[in-house]
DNA sequence: ACAAAAGTGTTGTCGATACACCCATGG
DNA sequence: CCATGGGTGTATCGACAACACTTTTGT
């Protein structure tokens, strides 16, 4: 017979204590997105007892904000502070938990969840999105981040409950913010060219667009400094950086790109 | 000493089964909107021991979608079946749940609520908004309606908890759907003339608009049947009465109003 | 007849699209 | 010196805003 491995303390304290440390029946998870080599990634935790991968989420502390547990979740996976956080949507379907997850994961210690015990409850989510700078991020750093991984939103397969449900709403809620919000802040290094822009806007809207009416509504905006810097490197005239410009951004931010009506 | 009320039955259960009816923590609100008089209305209900108002809202059941419960809360307040309703944020600050407003409640019955029991905890509530036709609803048929009332959006007092952040959310979002979804169909009677659908889209926007090209873009849609009837009454040109079209009404929902990029 | 409010028409502007051409760079 | 891809220019079209005139109705 296996060793059975012994129980992390934080995995103990989760099963004992969490009733007590937590609002009861309410999770958060945050579907990270990234830009990385012309593809939308989301940032995916493999549980390795079911073979599957999950959103990174958490609980709410008893005197913490939803928004400050989403925070939270978000450091502890990505280490990185300046981001863009969203929540879009609750999910609450009563059957969307799945206790076998959570008997497969404390079964590696030899632990049979008590039938009663608050993990097995009904769960409501709260959803979140984050836009995330993809170089930022160094997911060997962060300790909670056994098995995390950069999925292409493309290839998604294996997620445990309604994990990919979520992650499709939140590129709905994404794509029809894109429409009216500056996007691309949180998604690149600070200096980026105009064509690395615009492969962010098409593989988010899953759409070509065409380059010089992108360059010119995009500048339209007023929301970017052109560097006089250029790009060296490729086999072709070398584009000019750009950086977003922080005051702008931020109150496009709050006053949206329009103002149709 | 004045003789107390004796506790309906439907209370006394809240008190004593809620935890094993209801989801822990979790309510929903439901910002009801109404259109009359020119004026944008919200459903609030009049919390007489202690003269504040609050938004229709309730729990949900064990077995129950969130979304169920939510329109399980408008039916009861307003019997109306064909509503928009639509769920917008989640609110969560730890501090705001009133106990001292449930405790008033329950001392009109002589009862004080024990400190230990699941509706003194703290609630996160998840809010909806939806848009009704004001026609339709009688607030003295449904029984839950005591103290039911239409108020005016810009004459809001006195309402409890956080309830007045979550109709000026409620309303932002509303605002920002105009922007890309049709919005009427669930806020007027069966028929009405332009300018009684001009006025709904000033009244949400606070905004003027002119009449001539406001005409033209919402035929543009093509969300619009014309009926050879008119309005007579007025002193003046019989404006034509219009009706949705169902079908690309919903469409236009499913798809939006535009498709800009 | 007159006021009030609705129906319908025209024009100019601006942004979105769809092109074409030039320029820098590496191989 | 040429292929590649970025920078810049321009014509056209259509949506939207601004504005004027006509029509109907009640008093």
């Amino acid at each position: 017979m296996a060793i059975k491995a012994t129980i992390p303390l934080k995995q103990k304290t989760l099963l004992e204590k969490g009733d007590k440390l937590y609002q009861p029946g309410i999770s958060v998870d945050c579907a990270i997105f990234g830009f990385h080599e012309n593809a939308l990634k989301v940032l995916l935790v493999k549980i390795k007892q079911v073979d599957k991968w999950a959103l990174p989420g958490g609980f709410i502390y008893k005197n913490e904000t939803i928004e400050k547990a989403a925070y939270r979740v978000l450091q502890e996976r990505t280490g990185v502070a300046n981001i863009f956080l969203q929540q879009f949507n609750a999910f609450g379907e009563p059957d969307r938990s799945d206790t076998s997850i959570h008997q497969a994961r404390y079964l590696e210690y030899g632990i049979k969840i008590p039938k009663d015990n608050w993990l097995l409850q009904r769960f409501i989510t709260i959803g979140f999105y984050a836009l995330i700078d993809f170089t930022e991020v160094n997911l060997e750093d962060a300790d909670a981040n056994e098995g995390a991984e950069w999925i292409d939103i493309t290839k998604l397969s294996n997620l445990m409950m309604d994990h990919e449900n979520i992650v499709s709403k939140a590129l709905e809620a994404l794509r029809t913010q894109l429409a009216y919000l500056p996007i691309g802040r949180n998604l690149l290094p600070k200096k980026f060219t105009m064509p690395e822009l615009q492969k962010l806007y098409e593989t988010i809207l899953d759409q070509k667009l065409d380059r010089r009416n992108f360059q010119r509504k995009l500048i339209g905006f007023g929301i970017l400094n052109k560097l006089t810097e250029t790009r060296k490197g490729g086999a072709h005239k070398a584009p000019f950086l750009y950086t977003f410009n922080d005051k702008k951004y931020q109150k496009a931010l709050k006053e949206g790109l329009y103002g149709t009506w």
